[in-house]
DNA sequence: ATTGGTGCAAATCCTTTGCAATAGC
DNA sequence: GCTATTGCAAAGGATTTGCACCAAT
C-alpha cells in the first residue's frame, strides 16, 4: 500500500511534505534526525519547517510507515521496511545496523502477560562503534 | 567494589553528592530521570543542583555503576545491577522491566563482527503499557 | 595549599505549541 | 468554500557550559 493512498483511506490530505519526506525517509534509508531529513527534502521543498517534518514525522510514525528509534541526545526516524536491530554508540550516538536472527516471541509474550501490548520488539547493543572504539 | 573505592582508585573524590546520588539509584531500583533523581536526594543534599545530579549520573555511567536508558523525551538512569530488558510505551514514555530470557549471544557476536566493541545488549519492547491501552 | 567539584547563572539544543495564511479536498 | 496543513514565531523542557567559591585530598 502507497502512502497517497493511505492518506486518502484515513480522510487525510496528500502533501508534497508527506510525500517527498517519507520518500526521502525510504530511499535514505538510514536512521535519520529529524534535522537531516529537514535538509535531504530542503532542495525539493524550498523553506520547508522543521516544524512541518516534525509533524510529518509523527503522522508517518502513527501510520506505521516510518519508526522512531530512540538514540541519546535525539530521536531518530528510519523507513519501517525491514525489521532488524541496532548497535548504539554511547560515545557518539552513531547508529548502525545489526543484522542477527534474535528469537523474541519470548520477549513480547512475557510483556504481553504484563499488561502490555507490544508494538515492536528488537535488540540494542550499547558500546562503541568501530571509529570511537579505534580513536580510544 | 564499592563506590567510594572506586573513586579514590582512580584519583577522583569521594562526595556525599556522589555517594548519595548512587544510592538513590540502587535503593530505588527504577528507571529515574534526572529531575528525579534530584527530587529523591534533595532532602538529604539540600541544595543540590540538577547540574550537580547530571553531571554525577554521567560520571556513574562512565565508571559502569550506573546505565543510561534512552527513552523517548528524556534519558533515565538505572543501577547497573542486573542485566534485564525493557518496554517502553511510546504513548507516556514509561518503561518498565521486562523479564524473560533471550539469548543474545548472537546478536553481540554480529556486533563484534562489524567491528562494534558491545557493552550491554537488551532487549526494548515498544508498545502501550497497561494504563495508556486501558485509556484507548 | 592545590585543584577537582559544586553551586549559580546563562546558553544551547531539541521539540512542541498557537495562530494566521495556504492549499487540498 | 471549508478545514486540515503549513509556515512563522515563540515557548518549553532537557541538557550543557562558563565561572567563582568551597571542600576533599
Amino acid at each position: 500500500m502507497d502512502l497517497s493512498e493511505l492518506l486518502r483511506e484515513r480522510g487525510m490530505r496528500v502533501t508534497s511534505q508527506r510525500l517527498l519526506i517519507e520518500r526521502a525517509l525510504r530511499e535514505h534509508g538510514g536512521h535519520l534526525t529529524a534535522e537531516q531529513v529537514h535538509d535531504l527534502v530542503e532542495p525539493a521543498l524550498p523553506g520547508v519547517t522543521q516544524q512541518t517534518v516534525y509533524s510529518t514525522l509523527a503522522l508517518l510514525a502513527d501510520l506505521g510507515v516510518a519508526r522512531r528509534v530512540v538514540a541519546p541526545g535525539t530521536t531518530r526516524f528510519e523507513a519501517a521496511a525491514d525489521s532488524h536491530h541496532h548497535m548504539v554508540c554511547e560515545r557518539c550516538g552513531a547508529i548502525e545496523d545489526l543484522h542477527a536472527r534474535v528469537p523474541l516471541a519470548a520477549a513480547t509474550r512475557a510483556a504481553r502477560e504484563a499488561g502490555f501490548v507490544p508494538d515492536s520488539a528488537g535488540v540494542t547493543v550499547l558500546g562503541l562503534c568501530a571509529r570511537c572504539a579505534a580513536a580510544s
